[in-house]
DNA sequence: TGCGGCGTTTCCGTCAGGCGGAAACCGGTC
DNA sequence: GACCGGTTTCCGCCTGACGGAAACGCCGCA
């Protein structure tokens, strides 16, 4: 496809990069939002630029119109960075929010009476988002943050999550190759499946330094309504003193899933 | 250049309306997206339209767009509201993300010791804007909630906010006219300018039942290290039974914004 | 002080693609 | 089976998105 342009087709933007939603103007403004991830907080023009494959000239002009609206911000250093209109409107999504309001209470007990680690995700496909995380100054630093995905084969509550997950999702997760990040991760598909049968049987999960040789995690199921569809996932990460400290966590936390169930189905059902 | 349109600058188009960033695609994308707050998290295609005074066609091309990228999703009903991988981007805003990294522990020890509802929240312009909360299931039901917004000079922490704020916000905010919320609601301008002088002096700040007729707030400034800039408040909200209550709170209250703002200093020097 | 490099901003002619009216479609309801 | 509100599809017109190029501003270096 030399040059020529042809027929003005030709371009789907492969760009060798990241997301790519197409030509359309909708398009560059939701691409110049996706070059803001995690590590990319804060950029420069060109930076973005250089991120979605959009010509300066071009992300200039949109990031212009973002920053008008308030979509975007700019430091003192010319650098730019979401800007809060856009998180105040995001915070509305009611797949975080209702959840995260229905959970905190029963997150904050369970943090007093253990002072870790306490998690809340969601399945996204084969990935999983937390949504919120409670941690004090006397819970481990862990590498995952609230907003963060992960592989959902990688985490205890992903694990819970993924018992809980259609078949389908299940199949691709196991079918491809597990990561190992510690010596102790299970990666064998056989060996996996027989723990998510275990997940459901038992509910409360144990996940022993699978993700990091330091951490153990417990995870429960949340659903909507105590017999509903799973709807996201609790946990508590701690050290990896032996994994004894598990024991005494699996109640409190199972009690807290419960109780966040509960209400959850009882919330959807008075707002539908 | 047809109409010659002096300068080509005509655009900025009042509308009347609403939000409006006006006929660009962009703008129109943004206006979607704007047409949800937290009064309407989830909308029909019509009601979109209709909100956002698009017609339905454009407004189902652009839904369409942001469906597709995962800005929208759908509930089996047929209403849209805003997707998870939108929540994803926005939760990265600096603004919030950093300040709530930072602040969680210290809201975290503040909860613990009064179980009372503690709360963090930035200024906008003349409105605050409510970042962080931690709520147990003893603390009292507020009517404010993350990522909402609120005039300033409504709530105690925004009064703090606006004690620190630059001159003009100050005088903005002072020349408009006070909402009265209970009957002890300050109003009066020169009331409230001694009020502001008083925060800027004793640091700590107990509004009592100005925004509600059962809460009272105590609330303090944080700063971006321990004399840096104002970035935002920190309050604890407790039922007003006697604002004695409040008298205990204060050092606490100040250690912990003391603590936020050393790490804050700490965190944004290493950092830049 | 002048030069070159880098990032940002402005300009403007071209033409792709955004636009939205209208018509088809799809359940409900009376 | 006619009606009605909402959703989806179609398509021709024409506007405003597009991006190359040039101007600008800022720094560091000679």
């Amino acid at each position: 496809m030399g040059r020529a342009r042809p027929g003005g087709t030709a371009r789907v933007c492969e760009t060798g990069g990241v997301s790519t939603t197409r030509s359309t103007a909708a398009g560059k403004v939701l691409e110049v939002l996706a070059a803001f991830d995690r590590e990319h907080p804060a950029q420069t023009l060109s930076e973005i630029a250089q991120r979605t494959g959009l010509p300066v000239s071009t992300t200039h002009r949109v990031v212009g119109e973002l920053a008008a609206w308030g979509a975007l911000e700019r430091r003192e250093d010319g650098a730019w960075h979401v800007g809060l209109r856009l998180w105040e409107i995001a915070s509305g999504c009611p797949r975080t929010q209702i959840l995260r309001d229905v959970a905190l209470p029963f997150m904050q007990d369970l943090y007093e009476a253990t002072h870790e680690n306490v998690q809340l995700a969601v399945r996204e496909g084969t990935e999983l988002v937390f949504v919120e995380r409670i941690a004090g100054h006397r819970s481990v630093e862990l590498l995952t943050g609230v907003g963060t995905r992960f592989p959902i084969g990688s985490t205890g509550m992903g694990r819970v999550l993924l018992a809980h997950a259609p078949a389908d999702i299940q199949q691709e997760v196991l079918d491809a190759p597990q990561r190992a990040w510690t010596p102790h991760t299970v990666t064998d598909p056989g060996t996996l499946r027989a723990q998510l049968d275990r997940i459901r049987r038992e509910q409360v999960f144990v996940s022993d330094r699978q993700l990091s040789e330091s951490t153990v995690a417990v995870a429960a199921p949340v659903r909507i309504g105590r017999t509903g569809p799973v709807s996201a996932a609790l946990g508590i990460v701690f050290t990896a003193r032996g994994a004894g400290g598990a024991r005494g966590l699996r109640e409190p936390l199972l009690r807290a899933a419960y109780g966040i169930s509960d209400e959850l189905g009882r919330r959807t059902r008075t707002t539908d």
